[in-house]
RNA sequence: CGGGCCGUAGCGUAGCCUGGUAGCGCGCUUGCAUGGGGUGCAAGAGGUCGUGAGUUCGAAUCUCACCGGCCCGACCA
């Protein structure tokens, strides 16, 4: 009886990394391999595959598809999905797919070091949350509509009760308490801890593939500083770490003014890509460089010195029967321009009714009564409108004495274009009735100006007064300056040298990975597919050997291969069986920037044959150059 | 949550209006040919027609309910 049984991998395969591997077992014991080829040590930032790097495609798993599927819309989730980077689940949730992992994989990395560079702390947090924590912090009211509960599935075994758990929509109620409980010195600050990984957001409406989905990867770094100008140092140093990041990978991804949302805080920046199928409107000056959210921007249409207009007369009720919309006013015969109407717009904050008066031609941007500091608010139902003011939608206003119950009001606040309106019309708070001759300072009691309408394009610069012009663009990354927000919730305090505490000064910094995965597919394609930039790349050469069942041909393919793979480039070799026409378009599909051809063809004039995935023309190497051809276009790409 | 559309093989779809053998393309399997841009020929496998109830001699098809999906809007750190 044999002590050792020695086998190889079957079916044999010269290019298989493995084939080289003896393995010896004996009766009883593990396996162990103990022979090996020499292979070259993992770089720094290449992915480890051991042994070697280097894939058969026949032997890793790309499952690309001609057509796309139904629920595929916009172009990077076609491509995302017929490259084999991902499949989906259902709604909103996706499997990263082994091809699409190493992408990610190539960001996240590239994150981490610009993470790292920029003086931040990697940490792993985990992703249940007691909902205590989020109940302590404060935005718990807002957050939970968003949040899944994580309570446990068993049928009855628990005792029925209120949900103990939440999963992780972001990390701020994790964050600060930990902060909180190891840090009580100013000598331990600034700090900024950042973590990669996975959050769960219950998206009303999940679309465009990893665009918005319910699981996502993010990278989330926190910064705590002693004071609000540490704070800024952290904010810039971020911000400049986002440039730098989104560079690495390709993208080119603008910083625009945000608004800061459910987040709070004090300012912000977004990185927006534009690209016709994003979420958000950016308007942006060409001229002064001002860009900003749709819910942020601002436009210099109400001049800082303006003067309101003397009233031409007193206030005077008109009958309107049927009027109940801003058009139908300013049709015949009332021909009331919508520039001259107020809209009288009635929101519940925190139970209790507001008003919000606008122009009639200006759409409210919601998110800007974010500023009038209420948790939660909504829009009052027509039931909870009348009792108050007195009438049905339709025919609201806000003039003085009209109103049936001013007393339960949280405010009045009013945009400051209405002051542009002089002797406008208004509802009078009387079903099928409006007033004329109303003016702002004379006829309205405004509790606080404010800017809450809706900027459009062409309306003039803020800074430099130049047309404002809007795109639609994709958000990949967030900069918050937090403020003590959090801090003074969770009571996240330090001891300074006067032994004086104070509570720390935030920021919160995010970058959606997984998005940003498909906002370059969606910023570098082509017909054929995806050009992946070469940092992030799955694989950055393709050896497309296309005569597989041919030795000469397989080893050129090899030595090819692994030239390329000793220049620094990560390397797959189709050997699959298929004809020269499928590799090819799938070559282009998944976008891998180096292509090199070994071919009967080509081989029998003695080249191969090397193609940019980016550009039109082929060039051939001459054999017995190749290698040292190869390996230069690859080390001319590393950067 | 409102409005619209759709569930038929792994994927993309026809058939439904007008009830009577479930069809096509891609993909998959086998064979032969082919071998540099999704090749050709031939032979196959693969379907609770979303679920349930009803109408009917008979339902993918008509009716009702439910479930799921997609789009628009609302919403969205």
């Amino acid at each position: 009886m044999a002590p050792f049984l020695a086998f190889q991998l079957s079916p044999p395969n010269p290019l298989h990394p493995f084939h080289l591997c003896e393995f010896k077992v004996a009766r009883g014991q593990r396996l162990q391999r103990i022979a090996a080829p020499a292979l070259p040590l993992p770089s720094r930032g290449r992915i480890a595959s051991v042994p070697g790097f280097m894939k058969l495609w026949s032997q890793f798993f790309i499952p690309t598809l001609k057509e796309s599927p139904a629920d595929a819309e916009i172009t990077s989730h076609k491509l995302l999905v017929r490259a084999g980077l991902v499949r989906k689940l259902t709604g909103g949730l996706y499997t990263y797919m082994p091809l699409g992992l190493r992408v990610i994989h190539k960001i996240t990395e590239l994150c981490r070091q610009e993470m790292d560079k920029a003086g931040a702390i990697e940490l792993w947090m985990p992703h249940v949350h007691p909902v205590e924590n989020w109940m302590q912090g404060p935005r718990w009211e807002a957050a939970r509509e968003i949040m899944f509960r994580a309570d446990h599935a068993g049928a009855g075994k628990r005792a029925p009760r209120d949900p103990e758990f939440v999963l992780g929509p972001t990390h701020e109620e994790i964050i600060t308490p930990l902060v909180k409980s190891e840090i009580t010195s100013y000598r331990d600050l600034p700090k900024n801890f950042y973590q990669i990984a996975t959050k769960f957001r219950n998206e009303i409406r999940p679309r465009y593939g990893l665009m918005r989905a319910r699981e996502f990867i993010m990278k989330d770094a926190y910064s705590f500083d002693a004071d609000d100008a540490g704070a800024t140092r952290s904010y810039q140093l971020m911000k400049a770490a986002y440039e730098a990041f989104f560079a690495r990978v390709g993208l080119k991804a603008i910083a625009v003014e945000a608004d800061t949302g459910v987040m709070g805080g004090s300012f912000s920046h977004e990185f927006m890509v534009p690209a016709e199928v994003g979420d958000d409107d950016v308007v942006y000056c060409e001229e002064s460089g001002y860009s900003a959210n749709r819910e942020k921007a601002t436009s210099g249409l109400v001049p800082a010195d303006l003067k309101d207009a003397e009233p031409a007369g007193a206030v005077e009720k008109f009958a309107t029967p049927g009027v109940v919309t801003i058009a139908s006013l300013e049709a015949a015969p009332y021909s009331v321009p919508g520039d001259k109407q107020f809209k009288t717009l009635v929101f519940v904050g925190d139970d209790k009714p507001f008003i919000v008066i606008l122009r009639g031609c200006d759409e409210l941007e919601e998110a800007k009564l974010g500023s009038l500091g209420f948790k939660l608010f909504r829009p009052a139902t027509p039931e909870e409108i009348e009792p108050v003011l007195g009438a049905k939608p339709g025919s609201l206003g806000a003039v003085k004495g009209t109103i049936k119950n001013p007393a339960v009001l949280a405010g009045i606040f009013a945009d400051h274009a209405i002051r542009l309106i002089g002797n406008g019309v208004t509802g009078a708070n009387e079903d099928g009735f409006h007033l004329r001759n109303v003016n702002v300072a004379r006829d309205l009691a405004i509790t606080r100006f404010g800017d809450f309408r809706t900027v459009k394009a062409g309306e003039p610069c803020p800074k430099c007064g130049a047309p404002l012009k809007s795109r639609r663009a994709i958000e990949v990354g967030h900069v918050f300056k937090l403020g003590t927000k959090y801090s003074e919730k969770f009571n996240a305090v330090y001891t300074d040298d006067q032994k004086q505490t104070h509570p720390m000064v935030m920021g919160c910094y995010g970058i959606g990975i997984s998005r940003t995965m498909q906002a370059i597919i969606e910023q570098s394609h082509d017909a054929d597919g995806i050009l992946w930039p070469w940092s992030v790349a799955p694989f950055q050469v393709l050896v497309c050997l296309l005569d597989p069942q041919d030795p000469a041909a397989s080893e050129m393919a090899k030595k090819l291969g692994a030239a390329a793979e000793r220049a620094g480039a990560d390397v797959l070799i189709d050997d699959r069986a298929e004809r020269p026409g499928v590799k090819f378009k799938d070559a282009d599909l998944i976008g891998i920037p180096l292509r090199i051809t070994v071919g009967g063809r080509g081989l029998k004039e003695g080249v191969v044959e090397l193609k940019a995935r980016d550009q039109k023309d082929v060039v051939k190497l001459p054999v017995a150059e190749a290698e040292a051809r190869v390996a230069e276009a690859v080390v001319a790409r590393m950067g």
